[in-house]
DNA sequence: ATAATTAAGGATAAATTTGTCCTTAATTTA
DNA sequence: TAAATTAAGGACAAATTTATCCTTAATTAT
């Protein structure tokens, strides 16, 4: 569905939504280790996230680290998803055809298209900080 | 949600459980300029396909090309996923997670669940005739 | 037999994705 | 001010996906 640096993406913010605030932040190690991802890549793909601080803020020297705002955690998840510029999943064609549409529908454009419109409506409906909820409240793991 | 490949391997099939039988045969430039696909690239993906003849059957020499038998054309259209090997979608974490489970659900598991039910019984229960038929029959385009 | 036609298959190349490493910049603490 | 800490950023490398080209094999028609 998506790529390895979109999963990533979120999980990292859901961890860090989950574990962070503007007093408590979370430095890469402990990032990487709590969702199991590969450091250095993880570190690209949080520079992504932070880039004109949308998604994920970040602080450096002692005492740095990543963090959310309270704003950010009410995002949608689908805002990550555009962050990574990879949620184009959400509308395009599963046969891959540039012009499919309801006017000049592929074979599959019907019935594909109320999943499509499921899936997009769960990524715009839950926010991150719903996520990070689940986390607490159920046995839920990254 | 699938490789370009597979994309390709989707609308191949279609159009030629269409536009073949065992009578008459397509070759590989028409099939190519039909869907609208890179020609050299198409030719693996079509062998990948002919591979036991599990979905697409070819013959060689004046007069050949690629074809579908009737029992090829009612297979689910998962079966071409299967054969591109890229039907890991349809059961794999929407985060990427390798033991998310009912047991050990992630935090996005149960309401993704509900749409990958959907997506797996689309696939499933469409055959690559139906797509065919409905190419024939509605006003659809490859 | 020979030539023509068509798919099969191998080698390779280009592009993208995934991943690592090292240096730089910013910030804090001593 | 100096040292320590932490993210930012650039260069590079490995792996995978996408794509092309050329030769080989099979089949048909002459």
């Amino acid at each position: 569905m998506f790529s390895k640096a979109t999963e990533y993406a979120l999980r990292a913010s859901i961890f860090i939504a989950q574990k962070s605030s503007e007093e408590s932040k979370l430095g890469l190690d402990e990032i990487a280790k709590g969702i199991n991802s590969p450091k250095s890549f993880t570190a690209k793909i949080l520079q992504q996230l932070t880039a004109g601080n949308k998604i994920i803020s970040s602080t450096r020297g002692p005492g740095g680290g990543f963090f959310m705002t309270k704003n950010a955690k009410m995002l949608p998840v689908k805002a990550i998803l555009s962050a990574m510029e990879d949620d184009d999943v959400l509308d395009k064609c599963v046969l891959g055809l540039k012009k499919c549409s309801d006017i000049k529908p592929c074979p599959m454009h019907n019935q594909y298209k109320t999943i499509k419109v499921q899936l997009k409506n769960l990524f715009l409906s839950k926010t991150i900080q719903d996520l990070a909820d689940e986390m607490e409240t159920s046995d839920r793991y990254l």
